[in-house]
DNA sequence: CGCACGGGCGACCAGCGGACGGTGAGCAC
DNA sequence: GTGCTCACCGTCCGCTGGTCGCCCGTGCG
Protein backbone atom coordinates (compact mmCIF):
# COMPACT_ATOMS: atom_id res chain seq x y z
CA UNK A 1 0.00 0.00 0.00
CA UNK A 2 2.95 2.61 0.45
CA UNK A 3 4.53 1.55 -2.74
CA UNK A 4 3.51 4.64 -4.57
CA UNK A 5 5.25 6.37 -1.67
CA UNK A 6 8.52 5.32 -3.02
CA UNK A 7 7.44 6.08 -6.90
CA UNK A 8 7.16 8.89 -5.92
CA UNK A 9 10.56 9.44 -4.30
CA UNK A 10 12.82 7.20 -5.86
CA UNK A 11 12.66 7.98 -9.87
CA UNK A 12 15.21 8.86 -12.26
CA UNK A 13 17.13 12.40 -12.77
CA UNK A 14 18.85 14.59 -14.91
CA UNK A 15 17.66 13.93 -18.05
CA UNK A 16 17.52 18.04 -19.54
CA UNK A 17 20.59 19.26 -16.85
CA UNK A 18 22.23 21.15 -20.55
CA UNK A 19 19.39 23.76 -21.32
CA UNK A 20 17.72 25.13 -18.31
CA UNK A 21 18.85 26.46 -14.65
CA UNK A 22 21.30 28.64 -16.64
CA UNK A 23 23.66 30.43 -13.65
CA UNK A 24 22.95 30.69 -10.05
CA UNK A 25 24.00 28.11 -7.31
CA UNK A 26 22.59 24.59 -7.25
CA UNK A 27 19.16 23.25 -7.57
CA UNK A 28 17.13 21.09 -9.67
CA UNK A 29 17.71 17.91 -7.17
CA UNK A 30 13.79 17.58 -6.82
CA UNK A 31 11.35 16.85 -9.52
CA UNK A 32 9.70 19.80 -10.43
CA UNK A 33 6.44 18.57 -11.75
CA UNK A 34 4.82 15.12 -10.87
CA UNK A 35 3.90 13.15 -13.69
CA UNK A 36 0.67 13.68 -15.44
CA UNK A 37 -2.57 11.07 -14.08
CA UNK A 38 -3.60 8.42 -16.46
CA UNK A 39 -6.89 6.36 -16.27
CA UNK A 40 -5.89 3.05 -14.80
CA UNK A 41 -8.08 0.27 -13.04
CA UNK A 42 -7.55 0.09 -9.15
CA UNK A 43 -4.05 -1.82 -7.89
CA UNK A 44 -2.81 -1.04 -11.79
CA UNK A 45 0.60 0.35 -12.59
CA UNK A 46 0.92 3.57 -13.94
CA UNK A 47 3.12 2.65 -17.41
CA UNK A 48 5.69 5.07 -18.79
CA UNK A 49 6.12 8.75 -16.89
CA UNK A 50 2.92 8.41 -15.99
CA UNK A 51 1.00 8.32 -12.06
CA UNK A 52 -2.25 5.98 -11.71
CA UNK A 53 -5.13 7.04 -10.29
CA UNK A 54 -4.61 5.12 -6.82
CA UNK A 55 -2.02 6.81 -6.13
CA UNK A 56 -4.21 10.19 -6.88
CA UNK A 57 -6.73 8.87 -4.01
CA UNK A 58 -3.67 8.06 -1.32
CA UNK A 59 -2.53 11.94 -2.28
CA UNK A 60 -6.06 12.37 -0.64
CA UNK A 61 -5.50 9.79 2.41
CA UNK A 62 -2.22 11.74 2.92
CA UNK A 63 -3.83 15.33 3.15
CA UNK A 64 -6.40 13.88 5.95
CA UNK A 65 -2.77 12.39 8.23
CA UNK A 66 -1.55 15.99 7.42
CA UNK A 67 -4.76 17.17 8.38
CA UNK A 68 -5.10 15.28 11.62
CA UNK A 69 -1.23 16.38 12.28
CA UNK A 70 -2.28 19.97 12.34
CA UNK A 71 -5.44 19.35 14.10
CA UNK A 72 -3.52 17.83 17.06
CA UNK A 73 -1.14 20.93 17.15
CA UNK A 74 -4.15 23.31 16.97
CA UNK A 75 -5.55 21.63 20.30
CA UNK A 76 -2.11 21.47 22.28
CA UNK A 77 -1.63 25.49 21.47
CA UNK A 78 -5.45 25.98 22.16
CA UNK A 79 -5.34 27.79 18.67
CA UNK A 80 -8.13 27.54 16.22
CA UNK A 81 -8.56 24.06 15.07
CA UNK A 82 -9.82 23.49 11.46
CA UNK A 83 -12.23 20.51 9.97
CA UNK A 84 -11.48 20.76 6.59
CA UNK A 85 -7.99 20.48 4.26
CA UNK A 86 -7.31 24.34 4.61
CA UNK A 87 -4.28 26.90 2.84
CA UNK A 88 -2.50 25.88 6.54
CA UNK A 89 -2.77 21.97 5.75
CA UNK A 90 -1.25 22.17 2.22
CA UNK A 91 1.39 24.65 3.78
CA UNK A 92 2.27 22.09 6.88
CA UNK A 93 2.13 18.88 4.18
CA UNK A 94 5.07 21.20 1.96
CA UNK A 95 6.48 21.98 5.25
CA UNK A 96 6.49 18.13 6.17
CA UNK A 97 8.55 16.93 2.76
CA UNK A 98 5.50 16.40 0.73
CA UNK A 99 6.24 19.15 -2.12
CA UNK A 100 3.90 16.64 -4.62
CA UNK A 101 0.81 17.91 -2.22
CA UNK A 102 -0.37 21.20 -3.94
CA UNK A 103 -3.83 22.90 -3.58
CA UNK A 104 -4.44 23.40 -7.46
CA UNK A 105 -4.26 19.49 -8.01
CA UNK A 106 -6.16 18.68 -4.70
CA UNK A 107 -9.28 20.41 -5.73
CA UNK A 108 -8.73 19.55 -9.25
CA UNK A 109 -10.21 16.24 -8.38
CA UNK A 110 -12.11 16.23 -5.13
CA UNK A 111 -15.22 15.03 -7.18
CA UNK A 112 -13.65 12.17 -8.25
CA UNK A 113 -12.20 11.25 -4.85
CA UNK A 114 -15.67 11.75 -3.94
CA UNK A 115 -17.17 9.03 -6.05
CA UNK A 116 -13.98 6.77 -5.06
CA UNK A 117 -15.51 7.02 -1.76
CA UNK A 118 -19.25 7.27 -2.01
CA UNK A 119 -19.54 4.31 -4.87
CA UNK A 120 -16.91 2.46 -5.06
CA UNK A 121 -18.75 0.01 -7.60
CA UNK A 122 -19.16 2.79 -9.78
CA UNK A 123 -15.83 4.76 -9.69
CA UNK A 124 -14.33 1.09 -10.38
CA UNK A 125 -16.76 0.59 -13.25
CA UNK A 126 -16.49 4.39 -14.75
CA UNK A 127 -12.53 3.71 -14.20
CA UNK A 128 -12.47 0.54 -16.25
CA UNK A 129 -14.76 1.87 -19.07
CA UNK A 130 -12.51 4.87 -19.70
CA UNK A 131 -9.57 3.00 -19.62
CA UNK A 132 -10.45 0.62 -22.54
CA UNK A 133 -11.79 3.38 -24.61
CA UNK A 134 -8.73 4.92 -23.95
CA UNK A 135 -10.11 8.31 -22.72
CA UNK A 136 -7.53 10.99 -21.54
CA UNK A 137 -7.71 11.67 -17.80
CA UNK A 138 -9.48 15.00 -18.55
CA UNK A 139 -12.33 13.31 -19.69
CA UNK A 140 -12.70 11.13 -17.18
CA UNK A 141 -12.58 13.91 -14.48
CA UNK A 142 -15.52 15.28 -16.28
CA UNK A 143 -17.26 11.61 -16.22
CA UNK A 144 -17.13 11.93 -12.60
CA UNK A 145 -19.43 14.45 -11.84
CA UNK A 146 -22.74 12.68 -13.08
CA UNK A 147 -22.66 9.82 -10.98
CA UNK A 148 -21.75 12.25 -7.82
CA UNK A 149 -25.30 14.42 -8.99
CA UNK A 150 -27.13 10.81 -8.77
CA UNK A 151 -26.00 9.77 -5.16
CA UNK A 152 -26.72 13.23 -4.20
CA UNK A 153 -30.31 12.75 -5.73
CA UNK A 154 -30.93 10.45 -2.88
CA UNK A 155 -30.02 13.34 -0.31
CA UNK A 156 -32.67 15.62 -2.06
CA UNK A 157 -29.47 16.79 -3.89
CA UNK A 158 -27.66 18.21 -0.48
CA UNK A 159 -24.38 17.74 -1.94
CA UNK A 160 -23.04 19.38 1.70
CA UNK A 161 -25.16 16.31 3.21
CA UNK A 162 -23.32 13.98 1.32
CA UNK A 163 -19.74 14.97 1.94
CA UNK A 164 -20.29 15.10 5.35
CA UNK A 165 -21.90 11.89 5.62
CA UNK A 166 -18.78 10.29 4.94
CA UNK A 167 -15.82 10.75 7.65
CA UNK A 168 -13.17 10.54 4.72
CA UNK A 169 -14.87 13.26 2.41
CA UNK A 170 -16.27 15.65 5.02
CA UNK A 171 -12.70 17.07 5.70
CA UNK A 172 -13.07 18.77 1.85
CA UNK A 173 -14.75 21.76 0.22
CA UNK A 174 -17.57 20.61 -2.21
CA UNK A 175 -16.37 22.17 -5.36
CA UNK A 176 -18.37 24.67 -6.85
CA UNK A 177 -19.24 22.71 -10.15
CA UNK A 178 -20.32 20.48 -8.52
CA UNK A 179 -22.80 22.36 -6.39
CA UNK A 180 -23.85 23.85 -9.11
CA UNK A 181 -24.75 20.40 -10.91
CA UNK A 182 -27.18 19.13 -8.32
CA UNK A 183 -28.82 22.53 -8.37
CA UNK A 184 -29.28 22.39 -11.97
CA UNK A 185 -30.42 18.78 -11.48
CA UNK A 186 -32.65 19.35 -8.40
CA UNK A 187 -34.35 22.28 -10.20
CA UNK A 188 -34.86 19.82 -13.04
CA UNK A 189 -36.97 17.00 -10.81
CA UNK A 190 -38.82 20.21 -8.81
CA UNK A 191 -40.28 20.84 -12.81
CA UNK A 192 -40.42 17.51 -13.66
CA UNK A 193 -42.51 16.29 -11.01
CA UNK A 194 -44.69 19.49 -10.81
CA UNK A 195 -45.82 18.97 -14.84
CA UNK A 196 -46.42 15.34 -13.94
CA UNK A 197 -48.31 16.71 -11.08
CA UNK A 198 -50.39 19.01 -13.16
CA UNK A 199 -51.74 15.48 -15.53
CA UNK A 200 -53.04 13.71 -12.29
CA UNK A 201 -49.16 12.08 -10.64
CA UNK A 202 -50.31 9.31 -12.98
CA UNK A 203 -47.33 7.66 -15.26
CA UNK A 204 -45.40 10.87 -17.00
CA UNK A 205 -46.94 11.13 -20.54
CA UNK A 206 -45.95 14.18 -22.52
CA UNK A 207 -47.94 17.52 -21.69
CA UNK A 208 -47.55 20.74 -23.19
CA UNK B 1 -40.36 41.68 23.78
CA UNK B 2 -40.21 44.12 21.16
CA UNK B 3 -40.02 47.07 22.93
CA UNK B 4 -36.44 47.66 22.14
CA UNK B 5 -36.72 47.71 18.55
CA UNK B 6 -39.28 50.95 19.27
CA UNK B 7 -36.16 52.34 21.10
CA UNK B 8 -34.37 52.17 18.38
CA UNK B 9 -36.45 54.10 15.88
CA UNK B 10 -38.58 56.29 17.47
CA UNK B 11 -35.70 58.10 19.18
CA UNK B 12 -35.30 61.83 19.30
CA UNK B 13 -33.17 63.83 16.82
CA UNK B 14 -31.25 67.30 15.97
CA UNK B 15 -29.63 68.17 18.95
CA UNK B 16 -26.89 69.75 17.41
CA UNK B 17 -27.41 71.03 13.88
CA UNK B 18 -25.67 73.77 13.85
CA UNK B 19 -22.11 72.77 14.31
CA UNK B 20 -21.37 69.87 11.81
CA UNK B 21 -22.36 68.29 8.46
CA UNK B 22 -21.34 71.97 6.77
CA UNK B 23 -22.19 72.06 3.52
CA UNK B 24 -23.26 69.35 0.44
CA UNK B 25 -27.00 67.76 0.59
CA UNK B 26 -28.89 66.60 2.83
CA UNK B 27 -28.32 64.20 5.97
CA UNK B 28 -27.88 63.66 9.40
CA UNK B 29 -31.52 62.18 9.28
CA UNK B 30 -30.36 58.76 10.70
CA UNK B 31 -28.97 58.06 14.28
CA UNK B 32 -25.26 57.91 14.01
CA UNK B 33 -23.66 56.08 16.17
CA UNK B 34 -26.24 53.68 18.82
CA UNK B 35 -26.30 55.45 22.31
CA UNK B 36 -23.21 53.54 24.80
CA UNK B 37 -24.25 50.51 26.65
CA UNK B 38 -24.80 50.96 30.33
CA UNK B 39 -25.05 48.10 32.72
CA UNK B 40 -28.70 47.16 34.06
CA UNK B 41 -30.32 44.33 35.24
CA UNK B 42 -32.67 42.10 33.07
CA UNK B 43 -35.87 44.27 32.25
CA UNK B 44 -34.27 47.47 33.44
CA UNK B 45 -35.15 50.59 31.16
CA UNK B 46 -31.64 52.44 30.86
CA UNK B 47 -31.83 55.93 31.90
CA UNK B 48 -30.96 58.51 30.10
CA UNK B 49 -28.92 58.06 25.97
CA UNK B 50 -27.71 55.07 27.13
CA UNK B 51 -28.96 51.21 25.93
CA UNK B 52 -29.58 48.52 28.19
CA UNK B 53 -27.88 44.50 28.13
CA UNK B 54 -31.44 43.72 27.52
CA UNK B 55 -30.99 45.35 24.02
CA UNK B 56 -27.63 44.08 23.70
CA UNK B 57 -28.50 40.53 23.87
CA UNK B 58 -31.59 41.45 21.24
CA UNK B 59 -29.36 42.29 19.03
CA UNK B 60 -27.47 38.73 18.97
CA UNK B 61 -30.88 37.08 18.26
CA UNK B 62 -31.67 39.42 15.40
CA UNK B 63 -28.42 38.51 13.81
CA UNK B 64 -29.31 34.80 14.34
CA UNK B 65 -32.80 35.60 12.59
CA UNK B 66 -30.60 37.46 9.65
CA UNK B 67 -28.54 34.06 9.30
CA UNK B 68 -31.74 31.91 9.14
CA UNK B 69 -32.58 34.22 6.37
CA UNK B 70 -28.87 34.37 4.54
CA UNK B 71 -29.58 30.51 4.55
CA UNK B 72 -32.67 30.29 3.38
CA UNK B 73 -31.90 31.94 0.55
CA UNK B 74 -28.36 30.58 -0.41
CA UNK B 75 -30.24 26.98 -0.21
CA UNK B 76 -32.92 27.90 -2.81
CA UNK B 77 -29.95 29.22 -5.15
CA UNK B 78 -27.82 26.09 -4.35
CA UNK B 79 -24.92 28.16 -3.08
CA UNK B 80 -22.59 27.43 -0.24
CA UNK B 81 -24.56 27.99 3.04
CA UNK B 82 -23.12 29.66 6.24
CA UNK B 83 -23.49 27.98 9.21
CA UNK B 84 -21.93 31.37 11.58
CA UNK B 85 -22.59 34.85 11.55
CA UNK B 86 -20.57 35.92 8.39
CA UNK B 87 -19.88 38.97 7.11
CA UNK B 88 -22.20 38.32 4.44
CA UNK B 89 -24.75 38.12 7.39
CA UNK B 90 -24.09 41.46 8.89
CA UNK B 91 -23.84 43.16 5.21
CA UNK B 92 -27.70 41.57 4.50
CA UNK B 93 -28.85 42.82 8.20
CA UNK B 94 -27.26 46.58 6.81
CA UNK B 95 -29.30 46.02 3.52
CA UNK B 96 -32.36 44.96 5.35
CA UNK B 97 -32.31 48.54 7.36
CA UNK B 98 -30.79 47.09 10.61
CA UNK B 99 -27.59 49.65 10.32
CA UNK B 100 -27.16 49.66 13.96
CA UNK B 101 -25.51 46.16 13.57
CA UNK B 102 -21.94 45.48 13.01
CA UNK B 103 -19.32 43.50 13.23
CA UNK B 104 -17.22 44.96 15.59
CA UNK B 105 -19.99 45.61 18.04
CA UNK B 106 -21.52 41.94 17.41
CA UNK B 107 -18.04 40.50 18.42
CA UNK B 108 -16.85 42.50 21.12
CA UNK B 109 -19.81 41.42 23.05
CA UNK B 110 -20.08 37.88 22.16
CA UNK B 111 -18.59 36.12 25.70
CA UNK B 112 -20.97 38.37 27.40
CA UNK B 113 -23.58 36.84 25.43
CA UNK B 114 -21.79 33.00 25.96
CA UNK B 115 -22.61 33.86 29.54
CA UNK B 116 -26.19 34.91 29.24
CA UNK B 117 -27.27 31.51 26.98
CA UNK B 118 -25.10 29.37 29.28
CA UNK B 119 -25.45 30.55 32.96
CA UNK B 120 -28.25 32.98 33.22
CA UNK B 121 -28.46 32.63 36.78
CA UNK B 122 -24.50 33.32 37.43
CA UNK B 123 -25.10 36.46 34.28
CA UNK B 124 -27.72 37.90 36.09
CA UNK B 125 -25.74 38.09 39.39
CA UNK B 126 -22.94 39.37 37.17
CA UNK B 127 -25.18 42.36 35.87
CA UNK B 128 -26.57 43.30 39.59
CA UNK B 129 -23.73 43.11 41.04
CA UNK B 130 -21.81 45.65 38.73
CA UNK B 131 -24.52 47.55 38.51
CA UNK B 132 -24.62 48.21 42.10
CA UNK B 133 -21.06 49.23 41.93
CA UNK B 134 -21.67 51.41 39.18
CA UNK B 135 -18.67 49.94 37.07
CA UNK B 136 -19.15 50.62 33.14
CA UNK B 137 -19.68 48.79 30.50
CA UNK B 138 -16.13 47.58 29.91
CA UNK B 139 -15.63 46.73 33.05
CA UNK B 140 -18.48 43.83 33.25
CA UNK B 141 -17.30 43.01 29.97
CA UNK B 142 -14.12 42.17 31.56
CA UNK B 143 -15.52 40.42 34.36
CA UNK B 144 -17.65 37.98 31.67
CA UNK B 145 -14.52 36.24 30.83
CA UNK B 146 -14.15 34.15 33.71
CA UNK B 147 -17.40 32.69 34.32
CA UNK B 148 -17.49 31.27 30.97
CA UNK B 149 -14.46 29.86 31.06
CA UNK B 150 -15.81 28.21 34.71
CA UNK B 151 -18.53 26.72 32.29
CA UNK B 152 -15.90 25.42 29.51
CA UNK B 153 -14.24 23.64 32.49
CA UNK B 154 -17.24 20.96 32.73
CA UNK B 155 -15.82 20.64 29.09
CA UNK B 156 -12.42 19.85 29.82
CA UNK B 157 -12.08 23.75 28.73
CA UNK B 158 -13.20 22.81 24.99
CA UNK B 159 -14.81 26.07 24.40
CA UNK B 160 -15.77 24.84 20.76
CA UNK B 161 -17.32 22.22 22.61
CA UNK B 162 -19.57 24.88 24.64
CA UNK B 163 -20.15 27.05 21.94
CA UNK B 164 -21.35 24.29 19.88
CA UNK B 165 -23.40 22.76 22.53
CA UNK B 166 -25.94 26.03 22.34
CA UNK B 167 -27.98 26.26 19.41
CA UNK B 168 -28.24 30.25 19.77
CA UNK B 169 -24.85 30.03 20.94
CA UNK B 170 -23.00 28.06 17.81
CA UNK B 171 -23.32 30.12 15.48
CA UNK B 172 -21.30 32.37 17.05
CA UNK B 173 -17.08 32.40 16.38
CA UNK B 174 -15.42 31.84 19.64
CA UNK B 175 -13.47 34.85 20.84
CA UNK B 176 -9.74 34.33 20.28
CA UNK B 177 -9.32 35.75 23.32
CA UNK B 178 -12.06 33.37 25.41
CA UNK B 179 -9.71 30.64 23.93
CA UNK B 180 -6.62 31.55 24.92
CA UNK B 181 -7.82 32.14 28.48
CA UNK B 182 -9.70 28.53 28.14
CA UNK B 183 -6.04 27.25 26.97
CA UNK B 184 -4.26 28.96 29.99
CA UNK B 185 -6.53 27.97 32.54
CA UNK B 186 -6.33 23.79 31.22
CA UNK B 187 -2.33 24.37 31.24
CA UNK B 188 -2.59 25.62 34.89
CA UNK B 189 -5.13 23.02 35.79
CA UNK B 190 -2.93 20.15 34.26
CA UNK B 191 0.10 21.23 36.30
CA UNK B 192 -1.96 21.50 39.63
CA UNK B 193 -2.94 17.90 38.96
CA UNK B 194 0.41 16.89 37.73
CA UNK B 195 2.15 18.52 41.65
CA UNK B 196 -0.34 17.21 43.23
CA UNK B 197 0.18 13.70 42.04
CA UNK B 198 3.35 13.75 42.83
CA UNK B 199 2.50 14.31 46.43
CA UNK B 200 0.45 11.20 46.62
CA UNK B 201 -2.90 12.42 45.16
CA UNK B 202 -3.95 13.10 48.90
CA UNK B 203 -5.72 16.18 50.19
CA UNK B 204 -3.31 19.03 48.14
CA UNK B 205 -1.35 20.55 50.81
CA UNK B 206 1.99 23.01 49.93
CA UNK B 207 4.38 20.94 48.41
CA UNK B 208 7.45 22.38 46.77
C1' DC C 1 -21.14 75.61 29.08
C1' DG C 2 -16.90 73.10 28.58
C1' DC C 3 -13.99 69.19 29.64
C1' DA C 4 -12.59 64.44 30.32
C1' DC C 5 -14.02 59.98 29.81
C1' DG C 6 -14.95 55.77 27.44
C1' DG C 7 -16.76 53.04 23.90
C1' DG C 8 -18.97 52.59 18.99
C1' DC C 9 -17.73 51.18 14.69
C1' DG C 10 -15.06 52.74 10.16
C1' DA C 11 -11.46 51.02 8.10
C1' DC C 12 -7.56 48.27 7.78
C1' DC C 13 -4.78 43.67 7.33
C1' DA C 14 -2.95 39.02 6.67
C1' DG C 15 -4.41 35.32 4.82
C1' DC C 16 -8.39 32.67 3.04
C1' DG C 17 -11.02 29.86 -0.50
C1' DG C 18 -11.23 29.68 -5.19
C1' DA C 19 -9.87 29.96 -10.20
C1' DC C 20 -7.25 30.07 -14.56
C1' DG C 21 -4.16 29.19 -18.24
C1' DG C 22 1.20 29.31 -19.69
C1' DT C 23 4.81 26.40 -19.59
C1' DG C 24 6.90 22.43 -20.57
C1' DA C 25 6.75 17.30 -19.89
C1' DG C 26 5.42 13.54 -22.46
C1' DC C 27 4.37 10.23 -26.35
C1' DA C 28 3.50 8.95 -31.10
C1' DC C 29 5.39 8.76 -35.24
C1' DG D 1 14.31 13.99 -33.74
C1' DT D 2 10.22 16.48 -34.12
C1' DG D 3 5.80 18.31 -33.14
C1' DC D 4 1.73 18.97 -30.74
C1' DT D 5 -1.25 17.65 -27.10
C1' DC D 6 -2.82 18.37 -22.48
C1' DA D 7 -2.57 18.93 -17.57
C1' DC D 8 0.29 20.54 -13.47
C1' DC D 9 0.53 24.02 -10.33
C1' DG D 10 2.49 29.18 -9.93
C1' DT D 11 0.11 32.92 -9.23
C1' DC D 12 -3.48 35.81 -9.02
C1' DC D 13 -8.19 37.82 -6.94
C1' DG D 14 -12.41 39.12 -4.31
C1' DC D 15 -13.26 38.52 0.01
C1' DT D 16 -13.01 36.73 4.70
C1' DG D 17 -12.39 36.75 9.82
C1' DG D 18 -10.23 39.52 13.06
C1' DT D 19 -8.63 43.85 15.10
C1' DC D 20 -7.43 48.57 16.56
C1' DG D 21 -7.90 53.11 17.94
C1' DC D 22 -10.10 57.76 16.19
C1' DC D 23 -13.60 60.38 16.93
C1' DC D 24 -17.29 62.06 19.16
C1' DG D 25 -21.42 61.37 22.10
C1' DT D 26 -22.21 61.78 26.85
C1' DG D 27 -22.71 63.26 31.79
C1' DC D 28 -20.84 66.12 35.42
C1' DG D 29 -19.26 70.06 37.83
Amino acid sequence: NMVWMDDVDDDDEGEEDDDQNGGGGGGGNERQREHPFIVTEPGEVARGKKNGLDYLFYLYEQCREFLIQVQKIAKERGEKCPTKVTNQVFRYAKAAGANYINKPKMRHYVHCYALHCLDEAASIALRRSFKERRENVGAWRQACYNPVVVVAAAYGWDIDAVFNSHPRLSIWYVPTKLRQLCHVERSNAAAAAASSSVTGGGPDHLSF
